[in-house]
DNA sequence: TTTTGAATGTTAATCGTGATAACATCAAAA
DNA sequence: TTTTGATGTTATCACGATTAACATTCAAAA
């Protein structure tokens, strides 16, 4: 007659709490979420999660590092298909970081907010120099081969290229692009940004 | 006899809470204010201000006019000194951006945050197309001179450097910059990145 | 002028939400 | 078995955004 009842302990609660949230900012397009919303979506009390959470910001820190490994996916995925090295290795990383920025909105939002207490930024800080490290390792191997005197440049132009990205993957998350120009189109335009960035001695 | 007490009318309460709320975020460094702080520095008590916003948001919509008033200041002192068209001009036009972003970080941040009814929206979008026709002129006027051939692309190519400048601005502004390449130099970033960008065809 | 309504302030709620307090349950070590 | 730490629960707070209900002015119509 165990009727398997939910038990009073949930077993994985912090885990659960993440992916709840997550699935909560992707649902509603927004990560203006409430504490009251993520328990209740995991089946349990508000306060319960401050058992696994310093205060909501620490959630939400959480569900940023979910963010960082899926922007990591979008990465790996694009590399898949690409010779490492070469002009298609490196469009395809500034795709997959535009494609994220368009295909998870609310993630990639939260990814840039400002937030958290000095330990919480400095792990991410940390999560972001590690995706960096694909570009720069990407564009170290495309100079050796193609421009060998500016290998040692390799660093300041992953930097700058890394800042195009984000900064046309910021304008057009914010709609900005079409106000600027109305047949803009970011992929072309970092394209553009990746040829001309490449070809200068930094 | 006449105390000249404060008068029941303020009489220019809704000028008066933009400027306050603006002091208030420069004074604390962030846009993270309260309604009741605003009220007080004038004088009011809170729901006053719901005579003349609908709601904080529409307040700080107000201020976000005030900041782009603000980085127009920038923009036309740093014009001031320079030829209309050169690439001097241009490089004046980043720095200011630039600078902007660093002086004034909390309004910098507030500016590129999402908010808003569509209204509003719309008359932000109109504030920054205001910003980024100087950029565009300028760029326009300099290709004329410079690469006459590539003219019809200053659209595209303003929109391109402004996207970069905007990338840039928003690492340093997020501490990023230091964090990829610890000697990395968002102004000298953004020249490297200008000549770029205005020596291919787009 | 006087009257009176619209505009603009005030104080007293309401409400949502983050966070803490005090108590309850359970599992695992002593 | 007892005890204790981890983890949940149900009150409760505190704070901040709004709104409600009432007050004061100013300005235009009578």
């Amino acid at each position: 007659m165990n009727q398997s009842v939910t038990p009073y302990h949930h077993g994985d609660l912090r885990n659960c709490a993440i992916i709840a949230a997550a699935e909560l900012i992707e649902s509603i397009g927004s990560y203006d979420i409430t504490i009251a919303q993520v328990a209740k979506r995991v089946g349990v009390s508000s306060p319960a999660l401050y058992r696994h959470f310093k205060d909501k910001d620490a959630l939400l820190t959480a569900v940023r590092e979910l963010a960082h490994i899926g922007i990591m996916e979008y990465t790996t995925d694009a590399q898949d298909s690409v010779a490492p090295g070469t002009l298609a290795h490196i469009d395809a990383l500034g795709s997959a970081y535009l494609r994220f920025a368009m295909d998870k909105k609310a993630f990639f939002g939260l990814m840039w907010e400002n937030h958290g207490d000095a330990d919480e930024r400095r792990a991410e800080a940390r999560a972001k120099r590690t995706g960096f490290q694909v570009l720069h390792e990407a564009i170290e191997l495309y100079l050796r081969k193609q421009r060998p005197e500016s290998v040692e440049t390799s660093l300041q132009t992953a930097t700058l290229l890394w800042s195009a990205a984000h900064g046309i993957a910021t304008l057009q998350h914010n709609r900005l692009l079409d106000t600027f120009d109305q047949d803009a189109d970011a992929e072309a335009m970092l394209r553009t940004a990746t040829r001309a960035i490449l070809n200068v001695s930094v």
